[in-house]
DNA sequence: TCCGATCGTCGCCGAACGACGACATCCACA
DNA sequence: TGTGGATGTCGTCGTTCGGCGACGATCGGA
């Protein structure tokens, strides 16, 4: 399953989820991924300033991947003036 | 385009190839994600150590986003035991 | 050829990271 | 009801982040 990470928050839920998924503990998942337990329970908090090296290991330790998606996929083949013509909300 | 991550360096890669299409200075970038331009240098460099929470502020000024994905979606209908029997290496 | 923008990198600094060990709480299960 | 595992959180400690200002190298256009 894809699931998009918009905030910190987002990334701590899809740790979680998949880590419970695999039936694994904090403590297990942190010594395969080579981080502090404490450390896993505060990215599945949400921690906005753990470094992106341990989050991917854990990611690879989890068996997922990180993808990097552009919002507005076929951009430049849509007319864009009619899209910001009829642009009305947040 | 989807771009899967990793390491450090595939995240930077992917945003200083975003951040060129939009014919952003590394300056432009810096200001409109909140973070020093040379951090954004160092991030696109591949560095390990940049807190997840600016990374994530990056790609939202970039219009890009986030994506987490299961590899091996059907990791429960192998034989497991199988696979750590051949486990050999790192 | 020269000037300006861009970029990689440095030193300084205050602030915060993450490992570790420990503690209290919560929950499933005997 | 009690016991052990799992989890959230704390304090300490050594290390390092990231902002800021600045420098030199590189590249493109006047």
């Amino acid at each position: 399953m894809d699931h998009e990470i918009l905030t910190t928050r987002d990334l701590g839920e899809a740790i979680r989820r998949r880590r419970r998924d695999l039936a694994w503990s904090q403590a297990e998942l942190a010594e395969r991924a080579g981080v502090g337990r404490p450390w896993i329970s505060e990215v599945e908090g949400g921690k906005r300033t753990a470094e992106i090296g341990r989050v991917i290991a854990v990611m690879e330790a989890l068996g997922a991947s990180v993808w990097i998606r552009d919002r507005s996929h076929a951009v430049d083949q849509i007319d864009l003036d009619e899209l910001f013509d009829h642009e009305d909300s947040s």
